[in-house]
DNA sequence: TATTTATGATACCAATCGGTATCTATAAGG
DNA sequence: CCTTATAGATACCGATTGGTATCATAAATA
């Protein structure tokens, strides 16, 4: 019944969930082995040490929070839609079950410091790439005509991902979808103001 | 030399910047005996254990905190200088030396778990303390007839929160003030389309 | 079926964790 | 000046930390 990708796959799921929830330094081995069922021997076998999984953890957590944005926009066929499918997945943080602990991004930029440079990077990266994508669709949006041409992409960038984050941050506080549903509502009137 | 107040007061500034930097559960004592420079029987007279010290640290920088918005909101004549008053505080961020780590309530708010009860109650005051603080802001300024009296005072501050803690987050992991800049900027713009 | 390979369990390691008991030294009160 | 209370240093405690060496066992290969 040995399944050794199974075994890594699963250790890190669950070091993801408590990485994400407790933090990544604050998540001891042991923490590991009661949620896996498996041992320090299996953990190490399959990671170098404990840095490096808390690396393909978060990888992990990018990886799985990229794709399902990802899925939705693309199912989506216009700027307004597309923005409206993000906003979907910020909201969803507060009851989804893709992973615990709310957005990955937050937590591992908050968690940064400069004795933490490997999570800092990689929350960096993450930054950058959602500041990408959304790029991406404002961009398609000027050019198929759906939102006015003269907006400064960037600023709205910056907006856009400060609110949804602050606000999955105060939801996730007062454990009530209040404030992320409130984010949102701005946002759907940003959209709004720029659509043609 | 000895000075018992002044230690203690040293023990919490130290132990709240570490704390407030690199997380609560992941500052030990050991970091905290040589920020000091005073040993753990110093620092267990003065407090009942690890946790007691972090709830008098966090309460420190809370107090710091609302003392600074409190100084420079009394300084100011009308909401929309009042308004300005915290967007200045919160631009300083990243290089007030009032405190190191950035924001003690977005960073309290995010190491928050339920394993974490005590740091997840006094975020929770903070956070209840800041829609306050602004409540009263609005509140004036409709008496005063500054602002629109027709607002949705609560819609507003969580926007406005949201932006200011979601710009300081992305600010603090990119190393520059262009986040929290263009956050600041959107908000004054909301300002302006409320102010009468 | 016998042998080899690799997976995961067990047992251990030094270092560090939070916490305590004890002791020294300082400073205040008589 | 002498006594007393107390601030802070020292030395220790058991538990836990991340990490490693070794071993048993399961699965693949021969």
């Amino acid at each position: 019944m040995r399944n050794p990708e199974a075994t890594k796959e699963l250790i890190i799921l669950k070091s993801a969930d408590l990485f994400n929830t407790q933090g990544y330094k604050a998540t001891s081995l042991s923490d590991i082995t009661k949620a896996t069922g498996f041992t320090k021997g299996a953990i190490y076998r399959h990671f170098e040490n404990k840095e490096d999984l808390e690396r393909q953890a978060l990888h992990s957590l990018s990886k799985r929070m990229f794709k399902e944005i990802s899925t939705s926009i693309k199912a989506a066929t216009n700027f307004q839609e597309k923005m409206e499918a993000i906003f979907i997945f910020f909201e969803g943080y507060m009851e989804t079950p893709l992973y615990q602990g709310g957005c990955p991004l937050l937590n591992a930029a908050i968690e940064s410091d400069d004795a933490n440079p490997i999570i800092k990077e990689q929350a960096l990266v993450m930054l950058s790439r959602l500041k990408e994508s959304m790029h991406i669709l404002f961009q398609n949006g000027i050019k198929n005509n759906q939102i006015k041409s003269t907006i400064a992409i960037d600023y709205y960038i910056t907006i856009f991902i400060a609110i949804l984050e602050g606000g999955i941050m105060m939801s996730r506080l007062e454990n009530n979808k209040t404030a992320i549903t409130h984010a949102i509502n701005h946002l759907r009137n940003l959209v709004k103001e720029i659509v043609i």
